[in-house]
DNA sequence: AGATATTAATCAGTGTACTGAGTAATTCGG
DNA sequence: CCGAATTACTCAGTACACTGATTAATATCT
């Protein structure tokens, strides 16, 4: 008794759309590099040297995932780490030339999966759902912040 | 060069966005029980004694989720698992007691959860947004059915 | 009946994601 | 300038999520 509809729950339809994402980015982009591998390369391509914990920030991945990105894209040649010389807690990270092949050629990959991917919404909507997506996750985050999340 | 503004790409914003409610979700509802798990709760609330593939169906969980989800469950006491007499391959899945409790009370701190998830927009921007959460997420997953055989 | 296909569930392997504990390097306060 | 806090990163443990291969039971089709 009392069981809810899941399909008005944001949780979950939070989850189904992520992994509606990764059926299309699989099919359409890559099998073998994931989306957040494709925002790792994305950050160092804006910013080349960025070092990990920054990387992570940029992208939206904790200390402990962006550590294990980085050592698959280490693995495949695709980004490389040397120690900071005036700090030696760091490893700063960029692209080696086939990790920038590969970026552009994802690049365009992903930009036809996004237009796939929102192709359900008109182009307004499609703006309107980015900014809502947006604007809840965003302030999600700063409640990590804080101490507690009000009631 | 020629790097993109990953908040334009709906796939990872699809991902900060599980994020967000995992941080809520964790903090406002339970550290115990996930949200995937309450929804394997929730199915069985609605529908005592389905087979795990169908619960799976339900709540959006692949084969292989499903099994490790319920196997949690199971160990925590809150479903059980029988065979089913008329199909030995089946197992036919049940709240226990202490499961339809932990379903009630999630129940209610589910409902505060989402009510702060979703404080960012509007009332009306709310029922939009699900909406379109629903739209986006549903038509991906039909072109999973839609194999496109060339045959 | 007997070979074949289908179906439910399991298992191994990979990858994202979080927590808590631990290590090494740097910075800060007295 | 030395001990304490902070910072960057690592490591172990848990949990979702998918694939491909396998096992066991059922269904189907000559």
């Amino acid at each position: 008794m009392a069981a809810v509809d899941l399909t008005t729950h944001p949780g979950h339809l939070a989850r189904r759309l992520q992994q509606a994402h990764y059926l299309l980015w699989t099919t359409m982009v890559s099998e073998e590099i994931t989306s957040p591998q494709y925002g790792v390369l994305n950050a160092l391509t804006a910013e080349p040297g960025l070092d990990q914990r920054t990387v992570g920030e940029r992208v939206g991945l904790d200390r402990s995932t962006v550590a294990e990105v980085v050592s698959r894209l280490c693995r495949r040649g695709l980004i490389e780490k040397v120690r900071d010389a005036s700090d030696a807690r760091r490893w700063l990270l960029r692209l080696t030339p086939e990790g920038a092949a590969v970026h552009r050629k994802l690049t365009v990959r992903t930009a036809r999966m996004n237009h796939v991917f929102l192709a359900p919404l008109s182009g307004e909507e499609q703006a309107v759902f980015l900014d809502m997506l947006r604007r809840v996750a965003d302030a999600a985050e700063e409640l990590k912040g804080a101490d507690r999340v009000g009631v």
